[in-house]
DNA sequence: ATTTATCTCATACTAAAGTACCAAAATTCT
DNA sequence: AGAATTTTGGTACTTTAGTATGAGATAAAT
Protein backbone atom coordinates (compact mmCIF):
# COMPACT_ATOMS: atom_id res chain seq x y z
CA UNK A 1 0.00 0.00 0.00
CA UNK A 2 2.64 2.41 1.09
CA UNK A 3 4.41 1.66 -2.08
CA UNK A 4 1.15 2.27 -4.06
CA UNK A 5 0.82 5.79 -2.69
CA UNK A 6 4.76 6.29 -3.30
CA UNK A 7 4.70 5.44 -6.78
CA UNK A 8 1.69 7.48 -7.95
CA UNK A 9 2.84 10.58 -6.06
CA UNK A 10 6.27 9.79 -8.21
CA UNK A 11 4.25 9.69 -11.15
CA UNK A 12 2.13 12.71 -10.51
CA UNK A 13 5.29 14.51 -9.81
CA UNK A 14 7.18 13.50 -12.90
CA UNK A 15 3.64 14.47 -15.06
CA UNK A 16 3.42 18.01 -13.19
CA UNK A 17 6.89 18.41 -14.54
CA UNK A 18 6.66 17.51 -17.92
CA UNK A 19 3.95 19.69 -18.41
CA UNK A 20 6.13 22.55 -17.00
CA UNK A 21 9.16 21.48 -19.06
CA UNK A 22 6.58 20.97 -22.53
CA UNK A 23 4.70 24.35 -22.22
CA UNK A 24 8.62 25.77 -21.72
CA UNK A 25 10.06 23.82 -24.92
CA UNK A 26 7.14 24.88 -26.84
CA UNK A 27 6.73 28.76 -25.83
CA UNK A 28 11.16 28.63 -26.42
CA UNK A 29 10.45 27.36 -29.71
CA UNK A 30 12.84 24.72 -29.72
CA UNK A 31 10.01 22.26 -31.16
CA UNK A 32 7.22 21.84 -32.96
CA UNK A 33 3.72 21.41 -31.02
CA UNK A 34 2.92 18.37 -32.65
CA UNK A 35 6.09 16.78 -31.42
CA UNK A 36 5.11 17.65 -28.30
CA UNK A 37 1.54 16.59 -27.96
CA UNK A 38 3.16 12.81 -29.82
CA UNK A 39 5.71 12.76 -26.88
CA UNK A 40 2.83 13.84 -24.13
CA UNK A 41 0.90 11.28 -25.91
CA UNK A 42 3.80 8.26 -26.11
CA UNK A 43 4.36 8.51 -22.20
CA UNK A 44 0.92 8.37 -21.61
CA UNK A 45 0.56 5.66 -23.18
CA UNK A 46 3.11 3.50 -21.50
CA UNK A 47 2.21 5.04 -18.59
CA UNK A 48 -1.48 3.07 -18.80
CA UNK A 49 0.33 -0.27 -19.96
CA UNK A 50 2.71 -0.08 -16.63
CA UNK A 51 -0.56 0.51 -14.63
CA UNK A 52 -2.72 -2.02 -16.35
CA UNK A 53 0.18 -4.60 -16.25
CA UNK A 54 0.56 -3.64 -12.21
CA UNK A 55 -2.53 -5.50 -11.40
CA UNK A 56 -2.82 -8.60 -13.43
CA UNK A 57 -4.55 -10.69 -10.57
CA UNK A 58 -7.94 -12.36 -11.89
CA UNK A 59 -11.14 -10.73 -10.92
CA UNK A 60 -11.61 -13.90 -8.61
CA UNK A 61 -10.99 -17.83 -8.85
CA UNK A 62 -13.66 -18.39 -11.85
CA UNK A 63 -12.21 -17.81 -15.43
CA UNK A 64 -14.25 -17.35 -18.42
CA UNK A 65 -15.67 -20.58 -19.96
CA UNK A 66 -14.68 -21.09 -23.44
CA UNK A 67 -18.89 -22.83 -24.63
CA UNK A 68 -17.75 -22.29 -27.82
CA UNK A 69 -14.93 -24.66 -27.41
CA UNK A 70 -17.63 -26.87 -25.81
CA UNK A 71 -20.05 -27.14 -28.51
CA UNK A 72 -17.61 -27.43 -31.22
CA UNK A 73 -16.15 -30.71 -29.56
CA UNK A 74 -19.96 -31.95 -29.36
CA UNK A 75 -19.25 -32.19 -25.33
CA UNK A 76 -23.03 -32.97 -23.79
CA UNK A 77 -23.98 -31.54 -21.01
CA UNK A 78 -23.36 -34.46 -19.05
CA UNK A 79 -20.07 -35.30 -20.28
CA UNK A 80 -19.03 -31.43 -19.36
CA UNK A 81 -20.43 -32.24 -15.73
CA UNK A 82 -18.13 -35.49 -15.54
CA UNK A 83 -15.30 -33.69 -17.22
CA UNK A 84 -15.59 -30.68 -14.44
CA UNK A 85 -15.46 -33.58 -11.51
CA UNK A 86 -12.75 -35.54 -13.01
CA UNK A 87 -10.60 -32.31 -13.13
CA UNK A 88 -11.83 -31.84 -9.43
CA UNK A 89 -9.84 -35.24 -8.93
CA UNK A 90 -12.76 -37.68 -8.10
CA UNK A 91 -12.87 -41.11 -9.06
CA UNK A 92 -15.32 -42.63 -11.07
CA UNK A 93 -17.03 -44.10 -8.19
CA UNK A 94 -17.15 -40.65 -6.85
CA UNK A 95 -18.66 -38.89 -9.65
CA UNK A 96 -21.03 -41.68 -10.00
CA UNK A 97 -22.33 -40.92 -6.12
CA UNK A 98 -21.97 -37.37 -6.63
CA UNK A 99 -24.35 -37.64 -9.78
CA UNK A 100 -26.59 -40.42 -8.85
CA UNK A 101 -25.60 -42.86 -11.62
CA UNK A 102 -23.73 -46.12 -11.90
CA UNK A 103 -20.14 -46.45 -12.16
CA UNK A 104 -21.08 -47.70 -15.38
CA UNK A 105 -22.44 -44.84 -16.76
CA UNK A 106 -19.43 -42.46 -15.65
CA UNK A 107 -17.15 -44.89 -17.45
CA UNK A 108 -18.91 -44.30 -20.55
CA UNK A 109 -19.11 -40.94 -20.13
CA UNK A 110 -15.87 -40.64 -19.75
CA UNK A 111 -14.65 -42.85 -22.26
CA UNK A 112 -16.96 -40.67 -24.75
CA UNK A 113 -14.66 -37.46 -23.25
CA UNK A 114 -11.65 -39.35 -23.72
CA UNK A 115 -12.27 -39.74 -27.34
CA UNK A 116 -13.62 -35.86 -28.32
CA UNK A 117 -11.08 -34.43 -26.49
CA UNK A 118 -8.45 -36.70 -28.42
CA UNK A 119 -7.34 -37.64 -24.69
CA UNK A 120 -5.14 -41.02 -23.99
CA UNK A 121 -5.84 -40.56 -20.54
CA UNK A 122 -7.82 -38.59 -17.83
CA UNK A 123 -5.43 -36.96 -16.84
CA UNK A 124 -4.14 -35.63 -20.19
CA UNK A 125 -8.09 -35.16 -20.37
CA UNK A 126 -7.28 -32.32 -17.85
CA UNK A 127 -4.42 -30.97 -19.54
CA UNK A 128 -6.16 -30.35 -22.96
CA UNK A 129 -9.30 -28.73 -20.92
CA UNK A 130 -7.12 -26.21 -19.53
CA UNK A 131 -5.81 -25.90 -22.68
CA UNK A 132 -8.68 -25.18 -24.42
CA UNK A 133 -9.94 -22.87 -21.22
CA UNK A 134 -12.81 -25.33 -20.85
CA UNK A 135 -13.00 -25.66 -17.37
CA UNK A 136 -14.28 -23.15 -15.05
CA UNK A 137 -11.25 -23.09 -12.48
CA UNK B 1 -6.58 -11.09 -37.25
CA UNK B 2 -8.92 -9.69 -39.48
CA UNK B 3 -10.55 -8.26 -36.53
CA UNK B 4 -7.39 -6.88 -35.47
CA UNK B 5 -6.35 -5.27 -38.48
CA UNK B 6 -9.86 -3.49 -38.27
CA UNK B 7 -9.56 -2.07 -34.91
CA UNK B 8 -5.88 -0.92 -35.30
CA UNK B 9 -6.72 0.40 -38.60
CA UNK B 10 -9.68 2.71 -37.14
CA UNK B 11 -7.14 3.85 -33.92
CA UNK B 12 -4.71 4.61 -36.50
CA UNK B 13 -7.80 6.91 -37.99
CA UNK B 14 -9.10 8.35 -34.77
CA UNK B 15 -5.79 9.29 -34.25
CA UNK B 16 -4.85 11.28 -36.83
CA UNK B 17 -7.93 13.27 -37.01
CA UNK B 18 -7.79 13.72 -33.13
CA UNK B 19 -4.72 15.37 -34.39
CA UNK B 20 -6.06 17.50 -36.84
CA UNK B 21 -9.03 18.64 -34.58
CA UNK B 22 -6.43 19.36 -31.65
CA UNK B 23 -4.13 21.52 -33.78
CA UNK B 24 -7.20 23.39 -35.40
CA UNK B 25 -8.81 23.71 -31.88
CA UNK B 26 -5.63 25.65 -30.66
CA UNK B 27 -4.85 27.10 -33.55
CA UNK B 28 -8.41 28.39 -33.10
CA UNK B 29 -7.89 29.38 -29.72
CA UNK B 30 -10.94 27.95 -28.73
CA UNK B 31 -8.77 26.23 -25.96
CA UNK B 32 -5.33 26.22 -24.04
CA UNK B 33 -2.59 24.52 -24.69
CA UNK B 34 -2.96 22.40 -21.04
CA UNK B 35 -6.06 21.15 -22.05
CA UNK B 36 -5.31 20.01 -25.16
CA UNK B 37 -2.43 18.14 -23.94
CA UNK B 38 -4.28 17.05 -21.11
CA UNK B 39 -6.99 15.56 -23.21
CA UNK B 40 -4.35 13.73 -25.34
CA UNK B 41 -2.41 12.46 -22.86
CA UNK B 42 -5.93 11.13 -21.48
CA UNK B 43 -6.69 9.43 -24.72
CA UNK B 44 -3.53 7.84 -24.53
CA UNK B 45 -3.84 6.27 -21.32
CA UNK B 46 -7.11 4.91 -21.88
CA UNK B 47 -5.49 3.53 -25.51
CA UNK B 48 -2.50 1.90 -23.21
CA UNK B 49 -4.80 0.57 -20.80
CA UNK B 50 -7.65 -1.50 -23.80
CA UNK B 51 -4.14 -2.35 -25.51
CA UNK B 52 -2.76 -4.21 -22.44
CA UNK B 53 -6.03 -5.64 -21.64
CA UNK B 54 -6.97 -7.06 -25.18
CA UNK B 55 -3.99 -9.38 -24.65
CA UNK B 56 -3.68 -10.57 -20.59
CA UNK B 57 -4.48 -14.15 -21.60
CA UNK B 58 -1.06 -15.69 -22.83
CA UNK B 59 1.25 -13.16 -20.79
CA UNK B 60 1.83 -15.16 -17.80
CA UNK B 61 2.69 -18.86 -19.60
CA UNK B 62 5.13 -19.44 -16.90
CA UNK B 63 3.21 -18.65 -13.28
CA UNK B 64 5.07 -18.32 -10.30
CA UNK B 65 6.08 -21.38 -7.86
CA UNK B 66 5.53 -21.56 -4.25
CA UNK B 67 9.02 -23.29 -3.92
CA UNK B 68 7.98 -22.42 -0.19
CA UNK B 69 5.68 -25.40 -0.25
CA UNK B 70 6.92 -27.61 -1.90
CA UNK B 71 10.02 -27.73 0.60
CA UNK B 72 7.29 -27.73 3.13
CA UNK B 73 5.82 -31.16 1.76
CA UNK B 74 8.98 -32.28 1.75
CA UNK B 75 8.90 -33.18 -2.05
CA UNK B 76 12.36 -34.04 -3.21
CA UNK B 77 13.79 -32.73 -6.85
CA UNK B 78 12.63 -35.77 -8.19
CA UNK B 79 9.64 -36.30 -6.85
CA UNK B 80 8.86 -32.70 -7.86
CA UNK B 81 9.63 -33.17 -11.79
CA UNK B 82 7.32 -37.19 -11.81
CA UNK B 83 4.31 -34.37 -10.35
CA UNK B 84 4.96 -32.19 -13.21
CA UNK B 85 5.03 -34.79 -15.82
CA UNK B 86 1.66 -36.23 -14.12
CA UNK B 87 -0.02 -32.83 -14.37
CA UNK B 88 1.18 -32.81 -17.85
CA UNK B 89 -0.90 -35.83 -18.86
CA UNK B 90 1.65 -38.16 -19.33
CA UNK B 91 1.10 -42.01 -17.97
CA UNK B 92 3.80 -43.82 -15.30
CA UNK B 93 5.78 -45.20 -18.60
CA UNK B 94 5.97 -42.50 -20.55
CA UNK B 95 6.93 -40.31 -17.28
CA UNK B 96 9.84 -43.16 -17.03
CA UNK B 97 11.33 -42.96 -20.46
CA UNK B 98 11.38 -39.73 -20.54
CA UNK B 99 13.22 -38.78 -17.25
CA UNK B 100 15.12 -42.53 -18.08
CA UNK B 101 14.23 -44.71 -15.23
CA UNK B 102 12.06 -47.60 -15.08
CA UNK B 103 8.31 -47.75 -14.89
CA UNK B 104 8.75 -48.96 -11.45
CA UNK B 105 10.80 -45.80 -10.17
CA UNK B 106 8.27 -43.89 -11.20
CA UNK B 107 5.84 -45.39 -9.26
CA UNK B 108 7.24 -45.65 -5.94
CA UNK B 109 7.74 -41.68 -6.82
CA UNK B 110 4.35 -41.39 -7.65
CA UNK B 111 3.31 -43.09 -4.02
CA UNK B 112 5.02 -40.80 -2.14
CA UNK B 113 4.01 -37.56 -4.31
CA UNK B 114 0.29 -38.89 -3.43
CA UNK B 115 1.28 -39.35 0.45
CA UNK B 116 3.23 -36.37 0.59
CA UNK B 117 0.18 -34.02 -0.84
CA UNK B 118 -2.15 -36.29 0.86
CA UNK B 119 -4.13 -37.09 -2.44
CA UNK B 120 -5.82 -40.36 -2.99
CA UNK B 121 -5.28 -40.58 -7.23
CA UNK B 122 -2.90 -38.97 -9.20
CA UNK B 123 -6.00 -36.49 -10.77
CA UNK B 124 -6.54 -34.99 -6.92
CA UNK B 125 -2.92 -34.71 -6.84
CA UNK B 126 -3.14 -32.15 -9.80
CA UNK B 127 -5.97 -30.42 -7.97
CA UNK B 128 -4.50 -29.95 -4.68
CA UNK B 129 -0.59 -29.06 -6.57
CA UNK B 130 -2.99 -26.32 -8.89
CA UNK B 131 -4.59 -25.07 -5.29
CA UNK B 132 -0.99 -24.72 -4.19
CA UNK B 133 0.55 -23.07 -7.03
CA UNK B 134 3.15 -25.52 -7.01
CA UNK B 135 3.44 -26.12 -11.02
CA UNK B 136 4.76 -23.61 -13.33
CA UNK B 137 1.44 -23.61 -15.61
C1' DA C 1 33.96 -42.02 7.77
C1' DT C 2 29.40 -42.85 8.91
C1' DT C 3 24.85 -41.67 9.08
C1' DT C 4 20.87 -39.78 6.38
C1' DA C 5 18.22 -38.90 2.60
C1' DT C 6 17.43 -39.64 -2.12
C1' DC C 7 17.11 -42.35 -6.15
C1' DT C 8 16.81 -46.51 -8.12
C1' DC C 9 14.45 -51.03 -9.27
C1' DA C 10 12.16 -55.45 -8.49
C1' DT C 11 8.15 -58.59 -7.31
C1' DA C 12 3.58 -59.46 -6.22
C1' DC C 13 -0.61 -57.90 -5.45
C1' DT C 14 -5.16 -55.01 -5.42
C1' DA C 15 -7.74 -51.37 -7.25
C1' DA C 16 -9.05 -48.30 -10.52
C1' DA C 17 -9.32 -46.84 -15.24
C1' DG C 18 -10.44 -47.60 -19.79
C1' DT C 19 -12.32 -50.38 -24.14
C1' DA C 20 -15.75 -52.74 -26.77
C1' DC C 21 -20.20 -53.87 -27.53
C1' DC C 22 -24.91 -53.85 -26.68
C1' DA C 23 -29.42 -52.03 -25.46
C1' DA C 24 -33.27 -49.88 -22.98
C1' DA C 25 -35.25 -45.36 -21.16
C1' DA C 26 -35.52 -40.49 -21.50
C1' DT C 27 -35.09 -36.01 -24.11
C1' DT C 28 -35.12 -33.17 -27.74
C1' DC C 29 -36.09 -31.97 -32.43
C1' DT C 30 -38.93 -31.83 -36.46
C1' DA D 1 -45.97 -39.06 -33.55
C1' DG D 2 -41.61 -40.38 -35.33
C1' DA D 3 -36.66 -39.69 -35.59
C1' DA D 4 -32.46 -38.47 -33.61
C1' DT D 5 -29.76 -37.68 -29.65
C1' DT D 6 -28.62 -38.20 -24.99
C1' DT D 7 -28.48 -40.65 -20.89
C1' DT D 8 -28.35 -44.61 -18.63
C1' DG D 9 -26.42 -49.18 -17.44
C1' DG D 10 -24.82 -53.86 -18.13
C1' DT D 11 -21.02 -57.65 -19.10
C1' DA D 12 -16.57 -58.98 -20.13
C1' DC D 13 -12.11 -57.81 -20.87
C1' DT D 14 -7.38 -55.29 -21.06
C1' DT D 15 -4.58 -51.85 -19.39
C1' DT D 16 -2.90 -48.60 -16.23
C1' DA D 17 -2.50 -46.97 -11.53
C1' DG D 18 -1.43 -47.60 -6.97
C1' DT D 19 0.22 -50.37 -2.51
C1' DA D 20 3.41 -52.97 0.17
C1' DT D 21 7.79 -54.43 0.91
C1' DG D 22 12.57 -54.91 0.39
C1' DA D 23 16.94 -53.58 -1.01
C1' DG D 24 21.18 -51.93 -3.57
C1' DA D 25 23.46 -47.48 -5.29
C1' DT D 26 24.44 -42.72 -4.85
C1' DA D 27 24.90 -38.37 -3.00
C1' DA D 28 24.88 -35.13 0.68
C1' DA D 29 25.35 -33.81 5.40
C1' DT D 30 27.62 -34.26 10.19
Amino acid sequence: MKKTILVFGLIVLALLLLFKISKHTYLSGDFSIEIIIAFIALVFFFIGLFISKKQPKHTSGTKEVNHKKIKELNLSKREYQVLCEIAMGLSNKEIADKLFVSESTVKTHVSNILIKLNAKRRTQAIQISKELQILPF
